[in-house]
RNA sequence: GCCCGGAUGGCGGAACUGGCAGACGCAAGGGACUUAAAAUCCCUCGGCCUUAUGGCUGUGCGGGUUCGAUUCCCGCUCCGGGCACCA
């Protein structure tokens, strides 16, 4: 047994134990309560970062504490294998990218392995898997059959010269990543799965997710923006097409004085007249090249062209003329907009950027708006003027008033709309998942019948830079027999949106080797929902949102019996560091700067902000570096201390020294108490000057339990345990109380064991104890040792502190009052002053207002 | 631009429901031990004033509510995340 602490020799020994005990694989008990605790999965992107150990180690936490506190808890490890960094590592560097990406797997398996997380890894499975994704191309099968996935043309980025799909990540300043070739927006056919369908219930059900930060629930019902409103039809001057708008303002529709639509508009081509027709071909084409998320920003200059065509207002009989706008899009509402510029900014910047009649039919209360002389639309409420019959109603009023009056004319009607569209999960790309249709000549679109499925992705393509998807120059894979008619056909070349893989990932952990459908319903039924996720803060919306709706339709297709997959989210903040760089030799390392000088050149360095980790900006840590230098335990407990988990954390490695500082401190303080305490049972009382000591020991548990169960305020419950090592050894009669100073002991290596597992295990052993800390659960306060004799009660004068007293515990209120008007320093300030009331905070504060 | 957050000593952070601002840790300074170093231990540590008891001031900026505001409200500044083909 060594005696100084060697955390290398202790967290190979631990890991070993674990390994071969299979002590965190779990099965479905129906006789103990399950607790499902689950971190995103990693891309397996090649080496475990920093950002990673501390998911990690927080989920750990949890787990190990959720296991000793007696629940069967499912703590599960995955590869979300599929991707574009795989695609540009083979075309960079010529890998595979299945080469790739599992080698990546191993070794960052490997690093996990050695920061000793409680995984169950009999669960483990990469997305990549044909076995994983065959019954993704199952659900995609059921979902085509019940219409909830469907084929319509869509815009993408488009390069002429690489003649492939950009993400909107390859598009930098409207310019090709790789060739620098100006992107175009192409129609292309792809494949929705219709996320609307279920917009209702995604916002409903979010009253399910009392367990959600308010700030994600926010940002998703935003994101699935429910609006209430009515669609107004329009006639057109001159023929009989009538143009439907979407409107959440039919209470302005006296003050519509023109129209918008959208470019793509199908209506735009038929009313664009021929004296405009060259001008407005040309904003068409001008506009296509923007891209969607550019065009859906308020700082892009607003601009459009006079079709030459005129619509009727329903209500007034006005002809307003109609325009194609940059800002208005196909994608959301109708793609056609009624411009009201008196209360709409961006229709108030329209029109005097193109001397279009601005209409007041809103007036504020106590306010006479004019037209002519409005420096900005006024957007909120009102009575309505210059608005025939409805003058003088409030605006809420008149938005029903109206809407039903033009219901009544067959005109218009109140509906509801979305900004949540579908979603399109069509990838022209080749690392991902097939999708399993067919196209026949005279079959059309012919799904991949449930028998011949998976469709694997064939491994022997060659990928180039040339683009394109390599699966459409695959032969075999592209030839299929149609499975209908028989007749030569071929196969769907795309690919899934990888957001598909990870939208119901956690539901196969229940389940990972089942092979007779998509999931083990009794499984399943057992472990979901997932207890408790964790994960950045970067997937409030999307990924999130997705893997909702993946489990309602889960739900629908009879696999689940939940109706949200995550009843407790925990969003973790950033790990970042300060970035350093030299003027001659670009961003450094740490290890490349000295004294604030660049160790090759010798110049000054340039401290740059403190940003996310990035390899590209050099200010990353290695944690296998950390790890070897300090062991995993320091490591584990260094990101958790530093900062709590929501925050971003900044990494410092001085910190580091101060956790591994800690940890030796703990170990001495077994050693050196070894002899005292081995012999002695652990302490039910205390005695005398052992009193506060033990009631700190309950207080600390108690503390860490409720920092640890929900509130995941780590770093204060390790402070609080630092506090408590502080103070035993700060305890002088050690020899006099032997059973508290082993209580004490005990309940250090106990409370620390979720943090610095392989630590606590081996103190725990070194203790006398056999079966290991975990099995030993979580230590339980002792309510006897909580009692206090005496309080110490704040005293202020006017809100400012002037004295503290101490009281008895049971000091009645009067009491408080009388000693603290006795204290001499309280005297002093309430002298030739008149006592006009006390504040009494029970137990705490006592405030005198005296003037 | 839109949506969502954040800002507290030299630094990371604490203060859970409106009640002692700065717990815990790092860095720094001083001391002990040591031939010396490392390790360890002890003391000081927001600013200003004071011999001291103590006082004034202070939580990004400007207002407000309250006996009392880091915490609540209004108006700003700066920083970060997301914005639908990065995962």
């Amino acid at each position: 047994m060594e005696e100084r602490y060697s955390p290398s020799a202790i967290e190979a020994k631990w890991q070993k134990v674990w390994e071969e005990k299979k002590t965190f694989q779990v099965s479905e008990d129906p006789g103990k309560e399950k607790y499902y605790l689950l971190e995103m999965f990693p891309y397996p992107s090649g080496r475990i970062h920093m950002g990673h150990v501390r998911n990690y180690a927080i989920g750990d936490v949890v787990a190990r504490f959720k296991g000793m506190q007696g629940y069967n808890v499912l703590h599960p490890m995955g590869w979300d294998a599929f991707g574009m960094p795989a695609e540009n590592a083979a075309i960079q560097h010529g890998v595979h990218p299945a080469k790739w990406t599992w080698e990546n797997i191993d070794s960052m398996r490997k690093q996990l392995k050695k920061i000793g997380l409680s995984y169950d890894w009999d669960r483990e499975f990469a997305t990549c898997s044909p076995d994983y994704y065959r019954w993704e191309q199952l659900v995609f099968l059921r979902m085509l059959e019940k219409g909830l996935a469907y084929k319509k043309s869509s815009a993408v980025n488009w390069c002429d010269d690489c003649f492939t799909v950009l993400a909107n990540e390859q598009v930098e300043d409207g310019c090709c990543w790789r060739c620098g070739r100006e992107v175009v927006q192409k129609e292309l056919e792809q494949w929705f799965f219709k996320t609307t369908a279920y917009a209702d219930e995604l916002l409903d059900d979010m009253d399910q997710l009392g367990g959600w930060p308010e700030q994600v629930l926010t940002m998703q019902r935003n994101w699935i923006g429910k609006s209430h409103g009515c669609e107004i039809d329009f006639a057109v001057d001159g023929n009989d097409e009538t143009v439907r708008v979407f409107t959440t303002r039919p209470d302005t529709l006296f003050g519509a004085t023109f129209m918008s639509l959208a470019a793509e508009h199908p209506l735009a081509e038929q009313l664009i007249t021929d004296a405009q027709r060259a001008e407005a071909e040309a904003f068409i084409e001008k506009v296509k090249k923007q891209d969607t998320t550019e065009r859906s920003t308020e700082t892009m200059e607003k601009e459009g062209i006079f079709t030459g065509s005129y619509c009727i207002n329903p209500l007034n009989g006005r002809k307003m003329p109609v325009f194609l706008a940059n800002f208005v899009l196909m994608g959301y509402g109708t793609g056609a907009v009624m411009a009201v510029p008196a209360h709409d900014q961006r229709d108030f910047e329209f029109a005097k950027k193109y001397d279009l009649p601005i209409e007041v039919v809103i007036q504020p209360e106590g306010e006479a708006l004019n037209g002519a002389t409005l420096e900005e639309a006024w957007t909120g409420p009102g009575l309505l003027v210059n608005s025939g019959d409805f003058d003088g109603q409030p605006n809420e009023d008149a938005k029903q008033a109206i809407a039903e009056y033009l219901d009544g004319k067959g005109e218009g009607k109140a509906t509801i709309n979305f900004r949540l569209r579908d979603w399109g999960v069509s990838r022209q790309r080749y690392w991902g998942t097939p999708i399993p249709v067919i196209y026949c000549d005279s079959c059309g679109v012919v799904p991949v019948p449930e028998k011949d499925l998976p469709v694997v992705l064939p491994e022997d393509v060659v990928l180039s830079a040339e683009g394109g998807s390599p699966l459409a120059r695959h032969e075999a894979f592209l030839k299929v027999d149609c499975p209908i008619c028989g007749a030569t056909a071929r196969r769907e070349t795309d690919t899934f949106d990888t957001f598909v893989e990870s939208s119901w990932y956690f539901a196969r952990y229940a389940c990972p080797d089942y092979d007779q459908d998509v999931l083990d319903k009794k499984a399943a039924d057992y472990w979901l929902p997932v207890d408790q996720y964790i994960g950045g803060i970067e997937h409030a919306v999307m990924h999130l949102l997705y893997a909702r709706f993946w489990t309602k339709i889960l739900r629908d297709l009879g696999l689940l019996s939940v109706d949200e997959p995550f009843t407790n989210l925990l969003t973790q903040g950033m790990v970042c560091m300060e970035t350093q760089s030299c003027p001659e030799h670009g961003w450094l390392y740490p290890e490349e700067v000295e004294n604030g000088r660049c160790t090759k050149c010798g110049k000054p360095v340039i401290g740059g902000r403190t940003e996310k980790m990035s390899k590209s900006k050099k200010n990353v840590v290695d944690p296998d570096a950390l790890i070897r230098l300090f062991g995993a335990d320091t490591a584990r407990l260094f990101a958790l201390f530093a900062a709590p988990p929501e925050k971003d954390l900044e990494w410092n490695e001085q910190g580091v020294e101060g956790c591994s500082r800690f940890l030796n401190r703990v170990w001495r303080l077994v050693y050196d108490n070894l002899d005292l305490i081995s012999q002695v049972p652990v302490a039910t009382a205390a005695e005398g000057s052992a009193k506060a000591l033990r009631r700190q020991v309950h207080e600390t548990i108690q503390k860490v339990t409720s920092d640890i169960d929900g509130r995941f305020h780590f770093n204060t419950a390790i402070a609080a345990v630092m506090e408590l090592l502080n103070a035993v050894n700060g305890f002088k009669q050690n020899s006099e109380h032997p059973a508290v100073i082993r209580e004490a002991v005990e309940a250090i290596v106990r409370l620390l064991s979720p943090f610095v597992p392989h630590m606590a295990e081996e103190l725990w052993e070194l203790l006398g104890h056999e079966g290991g800390v975990i099995a030993a659960g979580w230590p339980e306060v002792d309510p006897a040792a909580l009692v206090k004799d005496e309080q110490m009660i704040v005293v202020q004068v006017m809100g400012k502190v002037r004295a503290k007293i101490t009281v008895a515990a049971d000091a009645s209120e009067e009491q408080v009052k009388e000693v603290a008007l006795a204290d001499t320093n309280v005297a002093r300030f309430i002298e030739g002053k008149t006592v006009r009331k006390m504040i009494y905070v029970p137990g705490r504060l006592l405030n005198i207002v005296a003037n």
